[in-house]
DNA sequence: CCAGACGTTGTT
DNA sequence: GTCTGG
DNA sequence: CCAGACGTTGTT
DNA sequence: GTCTGG
């Protein structure tokens, strides 16, 4: 699955998402479910995009209850397009999550490990949102990332594992008049061949830890 | 008909 | 909002 | 995802 | 065991 990713700082997230501007985001290491993230969108009746920070837990728009959102970090890329909770926001609200990678743990030893790429660059994972209204005009814009099967590398880790799109299907998977039935093969297993999984010290366990040492591999044993 | 769920993960 | 279970 | 709480009353 | 908060 994936709940707890990291953005650190990046020169050139604007020009990788070819954003028209970005706001400034604080560097973040240790990126848990229910606080606000970074989110890459289409800008509504237009073709740009956006970048904007919404709640990691979706909250269907009929939604009663805005707590299901803690239930609702990921979907899955099988049944996404099913799945009541889901499907509209597959059709018509898909996003993308900026990244530098991930993290999985080792469930037997607790043991966190992160998941990049080989060249520590931008990774976008697929990503749906929602919008809800409540009560006094509350609103709740929120998220989930899709999770595909791990490949063989994450694999020896963790049998899931965040869909990441490329950047040359990025259109495409934000353009709500795309064929829907090309979405799916955009959600298969990133190559393991361009990603390197290390080990990384237990204080990741801990939400309150957000700093670089987070990323820093420790001696695999 | 109304009431209640709507999800994923890991572990047993 | 929509589906399932009772 | 993991960590940490999990409760009520009355008083300050 | 299960829920909430981060």
């Amino acid at each position: 699955m994936c709940g707890r990713f990291a953005l650190p700082t990046f020169e050139g997230l604007a020009s990788h998402f070819r954003l028209q501007s970005a706001p400034a985001l604080a560097p973040r290491y240790n990126i848990t479910p229910g606080t606000d993230i970074a989110v890459v969108r289409l800008i509504s009746d237009a073709h740009d995009r956006e970048l904007v920070l919404l709640r990691w837990g979706l909250v269907p728009y009929w939604a009663k209850d805005k707590k299901i959102g803690c239930k609702l970090v990921n979907a899955r890329a099988e049944s996404v397009a099913d799945k009541p909770a889901f499907r509209d926001a597959f059709r018509q609200r898909r996003c993308l999550i900026p990244a530098l990678g991930f993290y999985e743990w080792l469930a037997k030893a607790r043991q966190p490990y992160f998941v990049r790429l080989k060249e520590s660059g931008i990774l976008a994972f697929a990503g749906l949102w929602d919008r809800w209204r409540g009560e006094n005009n509350e609103t709740i814009e929120s998220c989930a990332i899709i999770t595909t099967g791990a490949n063989l590398m994450v694999g020896r880790i963790h049998d899931r594992m965040p869909a990441i799109i490329e950047p040359a299907h990025y259109d495409r998977w934000l353009d709500q008049k795309s064929d829907r039935a090309s979405l799916p093969a955009l959600l298969k297993p990133f190559p393991d061949s361009k990603m390197v999984v290390y080990p990384v010290g237990m204080g990741v366990n801990n939400p309150k830890n957000d700093s670089p040492d987070c990323l820093a591999g420790i001696k695999d044993n």
